[in-house]
DNA sequence: TGTACATCAGTGAACGCGCGTTCACTGATGTAC
DNA sequence: TGTACATCAGTGAACGCGCGTTCACTGATGTAC
């Protein structure tokens, strides 16, 4: 059928969209190529034109999510948005209810640590990203040693509690999971 | 054969343990009845007499991982500990390098939320009793309205810590996210 | 005391199905002559 | 301008395998007579 230039590129990062979304929504290991292939509008076959293995994939997938979470965090520190606008963000109903489009931490973290050391080094380092965006925002005033530190507890305690809030079946109760999270998370930023 | 009284439950007893053990470690999806059966030192046939499902011996598993978790709880109290004593064993690197001995809730969370909402019930009922746990040996002090938010704030932050120092690569990075989990509960707790 | 039968935990073959992966093929278009 | 061929993204049948689940069967022991 010989395709325009570029159109592999495209249906490359069509494959990978599907993927980042069908992953964090239900999990690597319940996604299957075939019908992932066929979301993506493909058949299975053509699969390993463009991915050496699932696995290269579940690493593709897992940067394009990465890097889609990052956009938003830029996209709301331009608007002036706070650290406590990141945490408040992070902890909204919507984001509960829609993990096929949130942190690919929240969804897939306990998966990942199941997985190769090569994918589980691509996901430290994104994570080492986020980790230093956060850091960044984090009150000017908070002593340097203790900076890092509490980066990380920060992000730990809205992971957690997004985890919480979306395991839970009482409604009620997961909406107090993520007011916590943000109270918590904004503690330990000393806000508030 | 005709076996002993109690016989059954014996067995029964069995498969649930090596399920606790291997879906902790493994996770469910990635655990097969006929390998579980076989660890327990029985073939795949047998297992429907025990259970209606694989559905049923996840939630039983559960269970049994809950129960393993809060007698561990108990023992700790009765030696003396204080919720510190809780939060620094959770996050002690023994419990980052054996998921097959530890918190259920670490392991299989996200995998739970994506589950039958019968399953994530049970979840839901377990995890309502460690908080509560969590809750008693809040500070005294602490002011009433404060403490399930802060209850809930201290385990997301251990569970999120947890999580994040299984899957990253970087070894130093590993044990600081521990020690920041530690110290970020601690702090929610308003202790040290 | 001796025989016939009921019990039932556990066995293992079989069910249909989807998995990740491989590979010979298709067929529309671009290039060479 | 017209024909022959090369390109290559995508197709779909097939590979061996393990999945969850079902079911007719086994065989050691307890009970009934």
């Amino acid at each position: 059928m010989r395709f325009d230039k570029g159109h592999k590129e495209q249906t490359r990062r069509r494959i990978v969209e599907t993927a980042a979304r069908r992953f964090r929504k239900e999990g690597v290991e319940a996604v299957g190529i075939a019908g992932l292939m066929a979301d993506a509008g493909l058949t299975h076959g053509g699969f390993y034109a463009h991915f050496a293995s699932k696995e290269e994939l579940v690493r593709a997938a897992l940067e394009e999510a990465s890097d889609q979470s990052r956009e938003r965090r830029c996209r709301l520190l331009e608007e002036g948005e706070s650290l406590e606008g990141l945490v408040r963000s992070y902890l909204r109903p919507v984001h509960r209810d829609t993990p096929e489009l949130g942190c690919a931490a929240a969804a897939l973290i306990a998966e990942i640590a199941r997985h190769e050391p090569e994918t589980r080094a691509a996901f430290t380092a994104r994570l080492g990203e986020l980790l230093a965006q956060f850091e960044a925002v984090m009150p000017a005033e908070m002593e340097a040693e203790r900076r890092q530190s509490r980066t990380i507890g920060v992000f730990a305690a809205m992971m957690g509690a997004l985890q919480m809030a979306r395991a839970v079946t009482d409604p009620v109760l997961s909406d107090t999971i993520l007011e916590s999270g943000v109270e918590a998370a904004l503690a330990l930023a000393r806000i508030g």
